[in-house]
DNA sequence: CTGAACTTTCAATAATTATTGAAAGTTTAT
DNA sequence: ATAAACTTTCAATAATTATTGAAAGTTCAG
């Protein structure tokens, strides 16, 4: 397999999982063409490599932006604007970790405990309602915590590592 | 809040979940309805209850038991299908996890390695490209064998001491 | 201040995905 | 074998989501 095959399918792969991680296609394929980009893009070399429109571009990076996994880069002498994405795997993982609990984990954890909090009015289907409700409250609360504290373990590692290297 | 607020509620809340887990909003609705059910329900209870085509009905009960956390029940004497799902948190869990490795991240995890193996021709580029694929792919790994591990309630030390960091 | 270089916004449109409903298919009782 | 009871299939349609592109907005050099 030739360079441009690998990276052609690398970066289909990976932009069709974004529904894995809850992004979409475009999305994903810009974060994954900047992830094995040896230096920062334009606008225009995006544009150009996934053949997407200027208003998609700009609509997508802002999202990944918006994510923490893609900054701008500013390159003395040039109008124009760069990107790069975060290259550490470890650090993209606590990105998007971090993001998916917030903005989609959490709040279902709420919505269950509401609704596994309603009063029991000793009717069958009123306690089954709560039981249920609260053993997936109980298991979507363990799983979030748990990928937090894993991701960010990692975290305390590199950091870690890093005071080390220093010293 | 009362029983009927509090099961639209947990329903369309589970069911818009669905991207989470990777199925679409019908097929989670009526998991979701079977999972607080006090009993197994026929297609036409389903379709009234969630407002659904009968045909809608039957091809997301179908997928539901492709990925095999909804069953066929047959009522002696009767001549309808009743369904009902699996109704331990864990269990389910466990089959949503093996089921999304096998059909999303396995196959990915597999494009991984075949990219990440072309032959180094010394350029920049493709040492990128293998690099950042490399530790895509050791990661992807090591979370899908971690959450297999987790689920499967194979607690070596490793996923012990991690719980218990949780707790 | 002006214009060139660049980015953002957003209404229109395209692409994708989900849903319907009626015809075809299946099973069972008689 | 027939008909009633029920389920499945699938072409048509609806709903949703992504994408475009051109106009409006911004920034900056001269």
């Amino acid at each position: 397999m030739e360079y441009q095959e690998a990276k052609d399918k690398f970066i289909s792969t990976w932009g069709s999982l974004g529904t894995l991680w809850g992004i979409n296609k475009a999305m994903a394929q810009i974060q994954s063409l900047l992830f094995i980009s040896t230096k920062p893009l334009s606008m225009e070399e995006i544009m150009a490599e996934l053949k997407i429109s200027r208003g998609n571009t700009s609509m997508n990076l802002r999202q990944l932006m918006d994510w923490g996994i893609v900054t701008k880069e500013l390159i003395p002498g040039e109008r124009k604007e760069y990107f790069s994405t975060e290259k550490d795997v470890q650090e993209l993982a606590r990105h998007i970790a971090k993001e998916r609990s917030r903005r989609e984990i959490k709040p279902v954890i709420k919505v269950l405990k509401d609704v596994s909090s309603i009063k029991d009015d000793g009717t069958e289907k009123t306690r089954e309602l709560i039981k249920q409700t609260k053993a997936l409250h109980d298991l979507a609360e363990t799983a979030d915590a748990m990928m937090n504290k894993i991701v960010n373990q990692e975290q305390t590692w590199i950091t870690k590592s890093l005071l080390k290297l220093i010293k």
